[in-house]
RNA sequence: GGGAGAAUUCCCGAGCGGCCAAAGGGGGCAGACUGUAAAUCUGUUGUCGACGACUUCGGUGGUUCGAAUCCACCUUCUCCCA
């Protein structure tokens, strides 16, 4: 199912099977939370722009349109059009991000829901239930993701109970995926390692969830608050432990650079909100470093986003217009600015894999790191 | 022709004697954003040799210790009656 075909230190150059295509890693995938990347992008661009799989999220496609209407609707690959494979998150990062709206208990997660309050509980069954209703072909765990900096003795509970749903999990989808009407039986669970930033706990739950033999590990709850250098760290001390065999996922990163840096620890899969975001705010990602679009220097440049990019938007628009179309709030700037970032990070880890291909991952490292996060 | 009202910093618009370089929007300028409650949020937006000073509230005079605020005239605009 996943095999390594190159490696360069820790650099993992791989090749990811699944029943909706083969994935070559590293990778980054493109996150469409609600069916949809934010922007106005479509499965049409995303082919166009180089997105490998794509993220959507269970809590908010559960809330809306409902899970059961993705399901009715043939599954996420019918609905949105999307024919690569789809990871669907758990719902577990919005233990975090919706930490004012949620309540956590053995059981699982109440939630207010953010669109009109309503009372909403997921634990790890109902969130195997709707990934197995949105059929996507990689489910997430549900696990808590904690903010950092947390206290030991909470990081501690915490992971504990993750390993727990873990294991509720793992049954829950097993038992989804030999049910006759289930839509894609060959779902595939990813376990998630947590710990928060202490690295005793970290390995800890790496050593467990590692004995349930799942398809694929992910580290989450990084990028969570802490420094850069102290995530670098929780990956460098997991990563002995997680299979060697199996796709690693390091789940809600990052920056250009965090992702470079992850590859050379290991790491074989990224997603990140940060290029559609950021690009929605006029921050955008180039060869030479980052721009901010909406700045009055580009009023009148006629040069492409990136001098360098062979994306659509670079290839047909100037600066000059599509500061005009963000500054006007058209809803083609955003789409523009977003569709190149995506393009920017998918080009980049395929980059990363033909620099891996030919044996030149840290020459490659080494010209970019100080580069991508600069500011221009 | 007669009467009523209004003119505020880039724009709209508060202010009605000192706490006003002047609320609040908008616009401008800049920053933040890491498994998306984010087309959001934050800062800034008279000038300068800048924890202080200087010049601003249609114009010109005046009242007052002190005026964007009160008075007189002028200019422009709006509304009402002819």
């Amino acid at each position: 199912m996943f095999k390594v075909l190159k490696q360069e230190g820790n650099a993992r150059r791989g090749e990811f099977t699944t029943v909706h295509g083969v994935v070559q890693t590293p990778c980054f995938m493109n996150v469409a939370t609600a069916g949809a990347i934010k922007g106005g992008l479509s499965a049409l661009d995303l082919k166009e722009i180089g997105c490998q799989i794509q993220l959507c999220n269970t809590y908010h496609l559960h809330v809306r349109p409902g899970d059961n209407v993705v399901r009715d609707m043939g599954g996420l690959h019918k609905f949105t059009r999307f024919t690569g494979p789809i990871l669907t998150d758990s719902g577990g990062f919005q233990v975090f991000s919706l930490a004012k709206l949620r309540n956590i208990t053995e059981e699982g997660v109440t939630f207010s829901s953010h669109i009109d309050g309503r009372k909403i509980f997921m634990g790890p069954e109902e969130s195997m239930q709707i990934q197995s209703n949105l059929a996507s072909t990689i489910a997430m765990a549900f696990d808590e993701c904690v903010e950092n900096p947390a206290a030991y003795n909470y990081a501690k509970d915490s992971a504990k109970r993750t390993v727990r749903w873990l294991h509720r999990c793992k049954n829950e989808m097993d038992r989804l995926n030999s049910l006759e009407e289930t839509i894609n039986k060959n779902q595939l669970l990813f376990g998630i390692n947590q710990g928060s930033t202490y690295l005793d706990l970290r390995v800890d739950n790496m050593k467990e969830i590692a004995e349930l033999a799942l398809p694929g590990y992910a580290i989450g709850g990084l990028a969570v608050g802490e420094e850069a250098s102290v995530m670098y760290e929780v990956i460098e001390a997991v990563e002995p432990f997680m299979p060697k065999d199996k796709p690693r996922y390091l789940m809600g990163v990052g920056t250009p650079v965090n992702i470079l840096e992850g590859v050379r620890r290991g790491v074989d899969l990224f997603d990140c909100v940060m290029p559609s975001r950021n690009a929605r705010h006029g921050h955008l990602f180039t060869s030479q470093g980052i721009i901010n679009i909406s700045n009055a220097k580009y009023i009148l440049d006629e040069s492409p986003i990136d001098p360098e990019c062979d994306c659509p938007v670079c290839k047909n628009f100037s600066r000059s217009y599509i500061r005009h179309l963000m500054k006007a709030q058209e809803s083609l700037g955003l789409r523009l600015a977003v569709m190149h970032n995506l393009y920017f990070y998918n080009k980049l880890a395929q980059d990363i894999r033909n620099a891996l291909d030919e044996g030149r991952y840290e020459q490659f490292y080494n010209s970019k790191k100080d580069i991508y996060g600069k500011r221009i």
